[in-house]
DNA sequence: GTTTATGCAAATTCTTTGCAATACT
DNA sequence: AGTATTGCAAAGAATTTGCATAAAC
């Protein structure tokens, strides 16, 4: 279940900081996109400018995928598409615990964008209530 | 072009103020979706805190869509979809111009969601560089 | 006259940068 | 030594609230 992080960046072109290691290990650990709040209470010993930093860099080396939803940007581990921005499966949003959480079943669809357009990404986010909080109601 | 905007507030139980129908009217003659930020500008003599409590409450009353992109949220009129949240086209974000656009032509796909799920809204964001951009390089 | 809407200012929250100190090669 | 990374503090940007005034019913 956790691969070797330590090759993962290096394979991405980032040098494997200890920081970077926590970071990279707390978005693979969690199974769901991690905003950079969620990242800032998890890792208490890591600066936010550290993490924000880390992000950006892990973005640009096509790491991890950006998930917008209307809480901002979650971040979320990549580990087969290196060669793209493109995220495979759409999420879920809740707006009862403010998670993020992967539809892994339901693939984002071939967009056929029309004349002139350049795609570089693809972004498929349903907003409602998960199941664990409609059970709590 | 410009239907009945007072009309049109009424019908979904909104007081037609002068100031939300110059928001209600900014929003249905850009043809796109507007940011708060973008309204600001457009509409000098309101405060943003009015404009920000007329969005909040037309989304209330479902006179509005939002869309997320990386740079927030964007506010679109509904014509016609009084009686839920989703949107019928996807959406393109250019990252070179900041625009939202609508893909009218595509429509967000149908989503099953596994059981326990409960769904209020879909977006679907492409993002990438628009044809307009894309001439101007 | 009571409720509703607005403007102004300020509080919050979140993201981003400058810079000096530290660690790494 | 020289480059890369980090933490701290502070700057910026955007959203949101409090409150007093003004408008609508």
């Amino acid at each position: 279940m956790t691969p070797d992080l330590e090759k993962l960046l290096s394979d991405h072109g980032i040098r494997p900081t200890a920081n970077r290691l926590m970071i990279a290990s707390a978005l693979a650990g969690a199974g769901r996109p991690l905003s950079m709040t969620e990242l800032e209470t998890m890792l208490e010993t890591i600066d936010k400018s550290g993490i924000f930093r880390a992000l950006t860099l892990f973005r640009e080396k096509r790491l991890v995928h950006t998930i917008e939803n209307s809480e901002g940007i979650r971040y979320e581990i990549c580990h087969s598409c290196s060669d793209h921005d493109d995220d495979i499966h759409a999420h879920f949003y809740c707006t009862e615990c403010g998670r993020t959480l992967c539809l892994e079943k339901i693939p984002v669809p071939d967009i056929d964008l029309p004349q002139g357009f350049k795609k570089s990404s693809v972004n498929l986010v349903v907003t409602g209530i998960c199941p664990q909080c409609s059970h709590e109601k």
